[in-house]
DNA sequence: CCTCACTTTGACCAAATGGTCAAGACCACG
DNA sequence: CGTGGTCTTGACCATTTGGTCAAAGTGAGG
């Protein structure tokens, strides 16, 4: 039985195959959608295989999430306290656009299983995600009583940003279906519009 | 077997009984991961009546569905072309918030099945929730281009008014532990907070 | 090239789950 | 009341699914 941490060249090789699967798989039909006969056959191995690397599919979820964790917090963590207030902010929202861009599945990943209560995740929404948006928004705070933007309660900011840029990752379909446009250039025009609508609500008070 | 259409007092019932805890199961697990079981206990009938009332599991998830579609679509069908624009298009915030804090299952049911591709919603999706985007995206697009609100992408401000409000039930989960606050109060902050968002947004040109 | 630990898998299992069915209970109505 | 349709359910079934295990295969270091 591998341990915890993968020591070996193979070992190292099938973690990461299984855990590529398993976003895969995890991010179309949730947890309980997903079956590990899925995630054996996208990654190529066979499910026994599966469960000598893993003890169990939770675990795998699990894995997933905690990997997945620390680069999905990494927009807001760049937020710099000692840069232009409203460019900052901005920069952040396009940062978050992109990742719902480039990763969609991992958006998608975390959108299920918060809809669904955070079973998997609670410790770490309570923890480190916490602890880094209560962080934030001190420096959000301090900017709009210093009058540098305008007077918003910080968490909400941050909600309405997050809604706004997630959305076009987790309601895909929905989007697709209602904006017909071949490829992905509603990203593009989310940025422009989006762009212009954090400008607008941050902009000072006189 | 009892048609599609209910007809004595006791199918009334008992198809409202059964839509009901289909609601409470189905928004909390997603499709996959509510069974039939669940609803059963939850609805206080046999696994056997279920079936006995809808023919499949699928059946009553796309039942449900269609019969909340209409309540859905509502607030955004109430939005007034010969109204105020800043003000309708307010109001129209309003609803969608005080929807998702009314009946956040119904949100959460949504969600989870358009995060999963919308299997089962792709046809109302194409059809009548288009043609009403359609519909008033083009009222918007007027008042953008008399220049009575900001110009703005319409399709885009409705995706940002839905992700805004939809956000605080469908990520509730989150929210609840990012802002610690007892009761539901974060609905009224978040009200104040997106109502002056989105004023500032629309505010004319000069 | 041998050995021993690491890796892989076919066969299997128990539980869960969507669904069926026949028989019985219930209800409305003449 | 009694009768015919409506409603309810215990028992059952096939399939799916997460997980086990013993045995076979493989690879790296001595």
């Amino acid at each position: 039985m591998p341990s915890k941490i993968p020591r070996t060249r193979i070992q190292k090789k099938n973690h990461e195959t299984i855990l590529e699967a398993a976003l895969d798989v995890f991010s179309r039909h949730g947890f309980r959608g997903a079956t590990l006969d899925q995630i054996a056959l996208a990654s190529g191995l066979s499910k026994p295989n599966l469960l000598y690397y893993f003890p169990s599919k939770v675990s795998i979820h699990r894995a997933l999430l905690e990997r997945l964790m620390t680069n999905w917090l990494d927009p807001l963590y760049k937020l710099n306290a000692n840069g232009d207030p409203v460019e900052e902010i901005l920069a952040y929202v396009l940062r978050k656009l992109d990742m719902a861009r480039e990763y969609p599945r991992e958006s998608r990943l975390f959108a299920n299983e918060i809809v669904q209560g955070a079973p998997n995740i609670a410790d770490q929404i309570e923890g480190e995600l916490k602890a880094l948006v209560d962080d934030k928004a001190q420096v959000i705070k301090g900017w709009s009583e210093a009058g540098r933007i305008a007077n918003v309660d910080p968490y909400h900011l941050i909600f309405s940003i997050w809604a706004t840029t997630q959305h076009y990752a987790d309601f895909d379909a929905q989007v697709r279906k209602i904006i017909e446009t071949d490829g992905s250039s509603h990203f593009d025009d989310a940025g422009v519009f989006l762009n212009r609508m954090f400008r607008r609500m941050l902009a000072p008070d006189i």
